[in-house]
DNA sequence: CTTCATTTGTGAAACTGTTCACAGTGTGAA
DNA sequence: TTCACACTGTGAACAGTTTCACAAATGAAG
């Protein structure tokens, strides 16, 4: 296989914190800011200078010392790099609450777009919601196959996620975002990301309360 | 400052992963499993056998050899450290679409109670929600205090999550789970967990891409 | 043109987290 | 009681990530 030296394999905070700088740029260029300097994303991005420039080394991407980093360019680098220029579109499983909400929320906004939106309950399918239409999961394989369809959301029952997750496998889907309280099995090669809410709640319980304690013990 | 050996900062993964744990020993002890090895949790949780006795050993667990772990204690250890004995009592603020979702999800859910909902918006408040009552932004400071909230989450749109992380920060909650697409900047010693997802699809999408282009180029 | 202040780009160090490899050990079998 | 096995506990190697420190570059000012 020939490897491009573009493809190199962006570590995944890397790519975190590059939709991060994405989103602030955006608002700097909305202000009419037109350059921008490390020390100045980094407090944006609640980092470092140090971090913010070993992350745009990474991509390839150079400023200059006394002008810091063009912010178009800079932008149109990190949007081609994660978009890779074609619009992703992503399927939704689960119109339930928290689904609807995820739809809600990426209702006409760049740059992803749910293209389709599956649910086993008869009387969630057939409407379109936010902008996006319902099919019972018995047409998934060919709805993502026709829409061209990369990732998928899982938002149904724990029970029912892994189900979910082999059939859009077999649908052709090459990456994954579960919102289920389960550990999806994938096949290798497979992205798959998790959203744990209870997982993120222990963690901020756990250090909060570190802090109640410390604060209890220093006095 | 005496420090206690119990005390000694355990690591945001590691937290992560024993909150995974523990769910999957909840299931294995319902089923009425009482003894777990660790590469049984270690399938469960797609994750490798070291990993997870490198986790109970970062906590003091021990298991026996031949028998492996015992479910019943293990899970009392690690809902001892997580939950410190008291249950956390939590404040959500912002019941739009995202908070209503997350209300309903940890209705009646153990161990991490919701006291209090805030919102802005007058014909949000004074109701009550999945057994959560929502009150207006101003009596936020009393509510907290009086039902010793030492945890925040914030689901407000990005512009005002900064002005409540600092409302909540002066209430005196110790640590913020924070779904609004900004960094929050709080005083040091303070915790903000971010779940941005935004960040999360875009990941998805990069690697899912990746895949994508290897298969093509593979060819 | 030269100087100066400032910022970038980056090798290397420091740090953090994961995996390996195996000695130590409790258990059940004989 | 002794043996052999399968598993745990853990030091050490390894891998990945962040931070440091400074040479090189740039533009502005005199
Ligand atoms: N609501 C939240 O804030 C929240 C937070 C964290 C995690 N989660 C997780 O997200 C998932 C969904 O949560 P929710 O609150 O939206 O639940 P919900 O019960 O409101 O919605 C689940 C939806 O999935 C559909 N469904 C069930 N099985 C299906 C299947 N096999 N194929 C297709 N559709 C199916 C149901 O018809 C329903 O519409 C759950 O796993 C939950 O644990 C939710
Ligand atoms: N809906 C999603 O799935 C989703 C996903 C990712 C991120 N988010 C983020 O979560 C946040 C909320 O999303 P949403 O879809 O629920 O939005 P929403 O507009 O439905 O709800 C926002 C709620 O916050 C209240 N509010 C606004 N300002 C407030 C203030 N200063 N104090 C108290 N309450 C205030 C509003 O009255 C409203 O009820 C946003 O920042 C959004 O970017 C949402």
């Amino acid at each position: 296989m020939s490897n491009k030296p573009t493809a190199a394999a962006i570590p995944g905070n890397t790519i975190g914190r590059l939709s991060l700088y994405r989103r602030l740029l955006q608002e700097l260029l909305a202000q009419g800011t037109r350059q921008v300097y490390s020390h100045q994303l980094a407090r944006l991005a609640v980092s470092t200078p140090s971090q913010v420039r070993r992350d745009l080394m990474t991509i390839g991407f150079s400023g200059s010392p006394r002008r810091g980093y063009t912010i178009s360019e800079l932008l149109a680098n990190i949007e081609g790099l994660l978009a890779r220029s074609i619009e992703t579109s992503v399927a939704l499983v689960g119109v339930g609450n928290l689904g609807r909400a995820i739809l809600a929320y990426y209702a006409n906004r760049q740059p992803v777009r749910f293209a389709a939106a599956f649910d086993r309950a008869p009387e969630k399918t057939g409407r379109i919601l936010h902008g996006c239409r319902c099919y019972p999961v018995s047409e998934m394989a060919e709805v993502i196959a026709r829409e061209q369809i990369h990732v998928g959301v899982i938002a149904v029952p724990a029970a029912e996620a892994q189900g979910v997750a082999d059939q859009l496998v077999l649908a052709g889907v090459r990456g994954i975002l579960n919102f289920a309280p389960v550990r999806l099995h994938v096949p290798a090669g497979l992205y798959v990301e998790h959203v744990d809410l209870m997982m993120a709640l222990d963690k901020v319980a756990y250090y909060a309360h570190q802090q109640v304690e410390q604060q209890d013990s220093s006095r």
